[in-house]
RNA sequence: GUCCCCAUCGUCUAGAGGCCUAGGACAUCGCUCUUUCAAGGCGACGACACGGGUUCGAAUCCCGUUGGGGACGCCA
């Protein structure tokens, strides 16, 4: 009861972080801080074939700009460091000692050709699940020794008992029963001298003092192998909760063929990470039957294992981009608009230095589309008329430019009275535009669908009224000269 | 194949034996607001996988079937 609660996220660094390991991460994080306890995050980078600095970096990164920090860990460092497991090398090799010694270890010299052929026949048999068969179990251990010492090629396999049962005691899936008799004796070092990740994760988890291990349902299977590791070791087991993985929308595990999977993609997208971090947490756990939106805060003060689905969910980028859009409306204006800049000039729609003037004038621009995009990845496009002298028509825009036709004089009479207005504001322009349409007898949309169409190019755009004031006077004569010219109309 | 897990609208889910004529959200489709497009408002469509039990009563408990997923690596 009193006891700190110690959580970890452990990724290894074999790419950016996905979308499955944010979900993992997030809910260690939320567990943590609901508990007031501790986060860990821990490299698991024993496989050097895969693992990679950058990834490591990459991972660290897109944490970050989810907003999940880590009390123990790379760059914050903590009592149990270090935190990546190639660091970690002498704690593994203390315990593989141990284990020898108190004789849950032993030497294995089975070539690893023969284990794979030995597998592929009792696969094709169609065997029980295959296992190791025990040879080098029972070989004395002065001659295993002595062999290793010879430096003859060999692992270490942990015995596990062949009778009995080991029972797993999940916070999401209650009690879980594997029997001892379909358990390996699995390896916990390979013949490169590196820990395996069963072997790597129970002494890292034992020696970090880690209290709840939170992580994918997929490695329910292995937790009865880490439990009788646990208890070789002398180690108290901690309390474990398997949440339901995430899949593609083919019911099969997410991965890249089912599109952007990677947090970082969707960062770059323009998500913002409170949307991502609300929707992720609404993948496996659900507090209440009405509450979708959640914040931060609102997420860590609710936030429980009891709630936690037991089923796998399938990840709907459509209720993502939904969210999106309201957590980009629901943004104060100077949030939004610091966002929608650093946007503009990625995009080089903006560049620096920008004085005063145009970054006013980028604010109020960027804010005429804030309720009418989902992403910030949008705004160079949904904007696009703002920038640049000319503009060129899309199709659509084209045939609303063509209706202009139908009562030429009244452009022509608001391309004259627009070139002579004194104040180009929203007030003066709509006051002018009542007028026109007053004096024609004809209808709002008459005059500004064409409009419309020959200012931005588009049939749709931000009020025009706005986007006139915007634009300013003298591009928008030009372009509304240039627009009536292409359908015949002098002015 | 063996072991393990899971099973409510297309999707995410609420639901711990009577509150369920099964609730919410996304998506879809209408209508509405409107200078356009969004957004908003209102509404519609839409699910307890199947079969047996248990019980006065089952979406909820038990068993089986089917379906899906995971694990079975000197990957994590």
């Amino acid at each position: 009861m009193s006891e700190q609660v110690r959580v970890r996220f452990a990724p290894s660094p074999t790419g950016h972080l996905h979308i499955g390991g944010a979900r993992t991460a997030l809910f260690n994080y939320l567990y943590a801080r609901r508990q007031k306890g501790v986060l860990v995050l821990r490299l698991e980078d024993t496989d050097a074939e895969r693992s990679t600095e950058d990834s490591a970096r990459m991972i660290l990164d897109d944490m970050k700009w989810l907003g999940l920090d880590w009390d123990e860990g790379p760059k914050v460092g903590g009592p149990y460091g270090p935190y990546r497991q190639s660091e970690r090398l002498d704690l593994y090799r203390a315990q593989q000692e141990r284990l020898l010694e108190t004789g849950h270890a032993y030497y294995c010299f089975c070539p690893p050709e023969l284990l794979e052929s030995k597998r592929k026949q009792a696969m094709e048999r169609g065997d029980a699940q295959p296992k190791y068969d025990g040879t080098c179990r029972t070989l004395p251990m002065p001659e295993a020794r002595a062999r290793a010492a010879a430096r003859e090629p060999h692992t270490l396999r942990l015995k596990i008992p062949d009778s009995g049962s080991t029972v797993i005691h999940d916070r999401v899936r209650g009690t879980v029963v594997f029997e001892n008799k379909i358990m390996d004796d699995f390896i916990l070092v390979r013949t490169n001298g590196l820990p395996t990740y069963n072997f790597a994760v129970v002494a890292d988890d034992a020696a970090m003092k880690i209290t709840h291990i939170i992580r994918g349902d997929d490695h329910l299977s292995n937790t009865p192998r880490q439990i009788c590791l646990y208890q070789a070791l002398g180690e108290r087991l901690p309390v474990f909760a398997h949440i339901p993985m995430i899949m593609g929308p083919d019911r099969s595990r997410l991965s890249k063929r089912h599109g952007a999977t990677s947090v970082n993609a969707y960062a770059e997208d323009g998500y913002l990470p409170e949307a991502m971090i609300n929707y992720l947490a609404l993948l496996g756990w659900a507090f209440d039957d009405k509450t979708t939106l959640f914040t931060r805060q609102a997420l860590i003060d609710k936030f429980s294992l009891k709630k936690v689905s037991k089923n796998a969910a399938i990840f709907d980028p459509a209720k993502l981009l939904w969210m999106n859009g309201v957590y980009i409306r629901s943004l104060s204006p100077e949030e939004y608009v610091k966002r929608a800049l650093a946007e503009l000039l990625k995009a080089r729609l903006l560049s620096e230095p920008l004085d005063e003037p145009a970054r006013a004038w980028a604010e109020k621009a960027a804010l005429t589309v804030k309720e009418k995009i989902k992403r910030l990845a949008e705004l160079p496009q949904s904007m696009a008329f703002y920038f640049g002298e000319e503009v060129e028509c899309d199709e659509a825009a084209r045939a609303k430019l063509e209706q202009a036709k139908e009562h030429p004089e009244v452009f022509k009479t608001l391309h004259a009275k627009m070139t002579v207005l004194k104040s180009f504001s929203i007030q003066a322009l709509e006051a002018l535009m009542q007028e026109l349409i007053t004096a024609a007898d004809i209808k709002f949309g008459v005059l500004v669908h064409p409009l419309r169409a020959a200012i931005t190019g588009r049939v749709n755009s931000p009020g025009i009224f706005e986007v006139l004031e915007l634009l300013g006077q003298e591009r928008t004569i030009k372009r509304l000269a240039a627009g009536l010219k292409s359908v015949g109309i002098e002015v």
